[in-house]
DNA sequence: TAGTTTTGTAAGTGATTACTCACTTTTAGT
DNA sequence: ACTAAAAGTGAGTAATCACTTACAAAACTA
């Protein structure tokens, strides 16, 4: 990977993230790469590789954070750091999860490269897991809820909400998960 | 309303729904709605012009569905309208739903013409309320759990779930709302 | 029915776009 | 040092796009 190939992949992903893939032209990713145009295509063949490139990135990403989680022993402490897998994901790297998350409702991107990776389904199990030794009557429809729930915990964190604001919602999410409560 | 005009405008949303709208070139739009695309450009003076008449309906939607919500009497039959929220409006419109929940993410169409509207302010009042209603120690946050919830609920719908996965789904969220539950 | 406005069309137009190509420069192996 | 491959350039190009314009048909109004 020689510098100028990995400087067209930073500024394309930063302008992906800000106006879209379809809205940002490889011409403004070369200038403001400072770089020739030719060269995009010379490293990714054309736009839709230079996606993929990116994407690409994003497995190896959660990758990390995913072992991470199920390293943890306690089957509460992994619920929790899953609470707080989408705060970490966007405070790391802002711009990269924007466009992630904004590709699901791209219907080319939905079902191909954007397919649920690995790590995400090892991620389900591993919670639905933890909820059954927690002693929930329904791990499965729990885990759901919680998807649901990160997934608007990252609409939330979309519109850049203060420090403050984070902290308070993760911690009362987390409230609604302990081992003293309910379990119906 | 012209026939014609009206005809445009479904094709819009359907094409847009499905593709995206920059993705949605205005001489398909014309040529699936079988008229000349100048008529695009007569009816609604530019492309941008004819998303913000297919938004405006959005309101309007929206406002029956709200009302209906607020005019019932027990807080917990709002709650539980409110999540059945999402399902109605893939159910009775999908492809303009799923439009409006793909424009979030879409730096255009946020805080201008896609800004939170004045029903759906009313909802968050009247749940935060209900909430109240039932002895929640927290109201405000539960609001917020539950839209980030119903977010992330929109975002299974899109996946065209099955009609059992859907109804399982509702009554096990619904269940998470009951009267002689934990309200801490 | 004459006149006016509205609705509709077909054929453009200039700008922009993703991508190519002929070419030069740099890098790396022997 | 020689050479071949890889990295990089910059000037194209064909296609596509949103939008315009000149004009015609239809619908309303008097």
């Amino acid at each position: 990977m020689t510098e100028k190939k990995e400087l067209i992949l930073e500024t394309a992903l930063k302008l992906f993230a800000e106006h879209g893939f379809d809205t940002t032209p490889t011409s403004q990713i070369a200038k403001e790469a400072g770089v020739s145009e030719g060269l995009i295509f010379r490293h990714f063949t054309n736009k839709e590789g230079l996606m993929d490139a990116i994407l690409a990135m994003s497995e190896e990403r959660m990758a990390r954070h995913v072992k991470s989680i199920v390293a943890l022993a306690e089957p509460l402490a992994k619920i929790h750091a899953t609470i707080e897998l989408p705060v970490k994901l966007f405070s790391e790297e802002r711009e990269f999860w924007k466009l992630q998350f904004s590709l699901k409702w791209q219907k080319k991107y939905r079902g191909q490269s954007y397919r649920p990776s690995g790590y995400y389904l090892e991620l389900v199990e591993v919670i639905t897991d933890a909820f059954r030794q927690l002693g929930y009557a329904e791990p499965e429809k729990e885990v759901l809820l919680l998807v649901m729930l990160l997934d608007g915990l990252s609409n939330q964190l979309m519109q850049q909400p203060s420090e403050a604001f984070i902290e308070q919602t993760l911690s009362f999410l987390k409230s609604k998960y302990q081992q003293n409560k309910l379990k119906s």
